[in-house]
DNA sequence: GCTTTTTGTCAACATCTGTTCACTAAAAAA
DNA sequence: TTTTTTAGTGAACAGATGTTGACAAAAAGC
């Protein structure tokens, strides 16, 4: 597959330019500016390519801006699939999905920033998909507490708003995560801590919780 | 004060030029991009001037942007404070500051979306100055809540941790607001009641906390 | 009144942008 | 092998960008 060392390839870097366009794209995302106001000589410039190459792979900036946010997400729900089915619901359940989470957002820093940028400063589209995804791992996340003995004589609308706490403080506290450098282990450590407390005072919120029906 | 058709006034616009600039550039952030791709020729192009003029006023864009950063949040500090004096700690605070607080950010629309957008997107310095401000009004709940009488038994770091949960979730509500048309006065109703739900979640949640040291 | 400072205009520049077209080398298909 | 399709190059375009400098009108100071 991955076989490059010929004797005199001049021109052609064979099959791998699109990626090597995505990666480019991302790479300067993380240490520069948001995608939407990348250019399209500037990425072809880091990816090594002449910028008309770049018609090869992609009709435009917004479709590669829409692979990179396809394959972001592909690769998260993949592993919130799996956490899912692994976990089984008890109290400590918490911390090890939470640890789960945010070594994956480590591990993948740079898909997440992507997208986090995108989240407001992109185009309509790609607010629009993301949004779409987020929404998603809510109602899954809803779903799944629906199963829960001690959860399931709440409202689904309950169920739906409890989801959209949780969702909405991950989200910010990736968003916390992002901004700090990449070496800062301990300021990761206790957003980590940060995100388990808060967590388990929603959980505790949750139990505590009576669906007066929406009484005006 | 608007007295323009007078017999030959060609040129000089008075000395409103520079809110002018501000108005334009905060017009086109709510209707095309983030401010951090704005370009001052747009900008000039919008408040009706030459580019050159610009330079009468800023120095550069981002001088610009933190100008405008400094009077959407001048203005949100002293509702902050408004709000604060007014209140009375009870059960229904907790409506009462909802409402306010998301009438406010309906009523000032444009100076929102610019931060939301700027947030993520921004230059470095803008997202510190940014964040600044957040951890400021989260650090100012803190304190608040530390005057609690059924509050005020728990450690610093507790009240931290809870004053950045509603932080947190009122950021969320306040940016799923901003993704709403003006115009859908129902969904907006809609993140406010699930805003009010949510927040009186936390505080059963906050009720029922034992500040459980650091066990593990 | 005159003078100075402020605030606008216009022309011009070098640079960067997206996109086109004709071209060629390599890879795949025949 | 020959042929065709794929995937790269390079020159050139029209337009937008930030910024400069010299100039002129209004406002402010005197």
């Amino acid at each position: 597959m991955t076989k490059e060392a010929s004797t005199k390839t001049r021109k052609p870097k064979r099959g791998q330019t699109r990626e090597a366009l995505m990666a480019a794209a991302l790479d300067l995302v993380v240490k520069k500016a948001p995608f939407s106001s990348l250019s399209l000589r500037e990425v072809t410039k880091r990816a090594g390519v002449v910028p008309t190459a770049f018609y090869r792979h992609f009709p435009d900036m917004s479709a590669l801006g829409l692979t990179l946010l396809d394959e972001s997400f592909r690769t998260l729900r993949q592993m919130m699939r799996q956490v899912r089915q692994e976990q089984t619901p008890d109290e400590n359940m918490l911390r090890g999905s939470v640890e789960t989470y945010f070594n994956y957002v480590r591990e993948n820093r740079a898909h997440f920033l992507f997208v986090a940028k995108e989240l407001f400063g992109g185009t309509p589209t790609m607010r629009n998909a993301i949004r779409r995804e987020i929404r998603m791992f809510t109602n899954e996340l809803a779903m799944d507490m629906a199963r829960f003995p001690f959860l399931n004589h709440f409202s689904s609308e309950d169920l739906q708003m409890m989801a959209a706490l949780v969702v909405n403080n991950v989200t910010a506290l990736t968003q916390e995560m992002l901004e700090l450098e990449e070496s800062d282990e301990f300021g990761q450590q206790q957003v980590l801590i940060a995100a388990e407390k808060q967590l388990r005072l929603i959980f505790l919120g949750v139990t505590q919780w009576k669906s007066s029906q929406p009484s005006s």
